[in-house]
DNA sequence: TGACGATATCGATATTTGTCAATACCATTT
DNA sequence: AAATGGTATTGACAAATATCGATATCGTCA
């Protein structure tokens, strides 16, 4: 593959597998999530996981914190806004409604 | 890699390339975009183009229409929507200030 | 200090992906 | 029908990726 130089296409391909798709969801649901935790909810080995973990932390969609034994990993709001971000620039037709709802926002577009 | 069952993580894969993000940018501008247009935005051949066309269209992001001897691809509003869904799945903390807003979009929740 | 549970790294492998040249396909025009 | 311009497909290749077993590292506890 092409070394993704965008950072936008690098979020979006930290969060392209669906291993590390269920992770993200599995860390929406709490303020913080055991890495332990995820080898129960994907089918992979702990490897695995730990490879994918990687790959979100390098991805900028997770930070990490040893508390005790274990290592706690959490969202980082900056990640989950900017992906946020790119879902509105995504979606014009879906804005404009908005738009004709505030037309003081685009006196002259 | 591991064949992609979860829809939601193939629709990922499909915005999870530079050029097919600038492909994607570049359609949210406008209602439709010939294929011709995507030659000069991006840094790559046409064939390479086209193949990443395909990608965005068997993820389910674009739809293609002839158009005399040209193609005109648009955004599937769909996959848009989908898009923004899996941001707000994954936002739950930024979801809450906007739930203090507009109370009565959610009344009980 | 030594054993143990949890997590990360290493090494190897099979699969997927992005890329392009060559070529085929399709609609329009001459 | 032949030529032309735009788009898709094929075939091939290098690079990236997901996966796992084995092993290393790290914190804790006896």
């Amino acid at each position: 593959m092409k070394r993704v130089v965008d950072p936008d296409a690098l979020l979006l391909q930290g969060a392209a597998d669906p291993t590390r798709l269920a992770i993200l969801r599995q860390l929406a649901g709490g303020p913080s999530v055991c890495a332990c935790d995820f080898t129960a909810c994907c089918e992979v080995a702990q490897p695995t996981v730990s490879h994918h973990l990687k790959v979100l932390r390098e991805s900028g969609w997770v930070s990490s914190e040893r508390r005790a034994s274990n290592v706690h990993y959490r969202l980082r709001p900056e990640a989950v806004e900017r992906f946020r971000a790119i879902a509105g620039e995504l979606a014009p037709a879906l804005r404009a409604p908005v738009a004709r709802l505030l037309p003081v926002l685009e006196p002259r577009a």
